[in-house]
DNA sequence: GGGTCAACCAAGCAAGCGCTAGTGTAAATC
DNA sequence: GATTTACACTAGCGCTTGCTTGGTTGACCC
């Protein structure tokens, strides 16, 4: 067995996975679907996976650290003013559905999945990175950008944000830069 | 058989089903554990409803008929300012959260699970709560209380809205009124 | 008091589930 | 040249799944 390094192949049937947890849920993912998806027998699944749970963790740890590598890159090539940083991270979260969408939707929707000990380890990295959010909506309150309370704030517009994944269209005619200004327009209540 | 009435012994079933549904996820749930939860025998499951599909179709039917009638009420009953009527809908939104989590809970994060047929029924009962949405977005557009493109607006506002059933407490300090205060002035940019 | 009917039950079937055991094999390492 | 390692295979075990079958119960009706 081979379980919990991180070769390149265990990215690809990681990225593989993912795909099918989005299209079927991760409960009506079988084993055999899975090992069908990668071109491989299930049973050799399970030379680079201890068991199907470890399968969703790697999903979704991956999805994560993506999105909190994109949004600290992005933070650090912007402007420093708090208009600015809101924006950055809005566009900076759309644009990981872009190139990450799968495991994204599965860090979303499967997260109760996970048991416990995999959960308690993931949280910190989602964790980490709802701090992001909740340092740069603190900033544009002190600013007087936007107003309210602050974690009724950061959680309508995390809201507003994850739920794109369920109508938001790459293809379609709006960018994610298009979508980051609509937001920050729309809580600061200034034109777009 | 006894499928596709409504009695109240299935509205007692239907309510009890969304509670499982929720904790386990629809999946996960198996007829066994629905009928242990109602207090009878798994068998005796499928003299209420033709297959499993069909109570998942029964809890989400019950959770948008009762958002509906909620929010409608809601409309009539309010103040008919731009503003007072965002407030009604989003008050009734986070009310529906409080009276009948369960079923919305599913409705939002089981509605995948929908065979095609189900899911073309039900899509237009959603359709008609969210037309409400969006009539009072455009009267809160055109009276200038809040700005943006009109497709956007009103999905960030779903977002937020429907976000909150991952974090919203209802045994906390904040009422459903509340964050209907907090999300109106956020929005409209005026203190809350 | 025979008939009806909703509601329930015990038993179990066929299919599918996650996962394991044991083996083959080509490439890398000693 | 021998050994190890990485990756794949076949075969199937033990269990659970959604659902069916055939039958019982008790309340109500004419």
């Amino acid at each position: 067995m081979n379980v919990m390094n991180d070769s390149p192949r265990r990215k690809e049937l990681t990225r593989q996975a993912a795909q099918l947890f989005v299209q079927e849920g991760f409960d009506r993912t079988t084993v055999r679907m899975l090992a069908q998806e990668m071109g491989i027998k299930s049973g050799s699944l399970f030379h680079h996976f201890r068991d199907k749970q470890e399968i969703l963790a790697a999903v979704i740890e991956a999805g994560t650290q993506n999105a909190l590598v994109i949004a600290r890159a992005a933070l650090e090539s912007c402007d420093h003013t708090p208009e600015a940083r809101l924006q950055a991270m809005a566009r900076a979260h759309l644009e990981t559905l872009l190139t990450d969408r799968n495991a994204h939707v599965v860090a979303l929707y499967e997260w109760r999945r996970l048991e416990p000990e995999a959960r308690d380890h993931l949280s910190h990295l989602r964790d980490a990175y709802e701090a992001l959010w909740e340092a740069v909506i603190d900033e544009a309150l002190e600013a007087g950008l936007i107003h309210g309370d602050r974690f009724l704030v950061s959680r309508f517009v995390m809201g507003a944000l994850n739920w794109t994944v369920r109508w938001y269209d790459p293809a379609g005619p709006r960018s994610p830069d298009d979508l980051a200004h609509e937001l920050v327009a729309m809580i600061t209540q200034r034109p777009a």
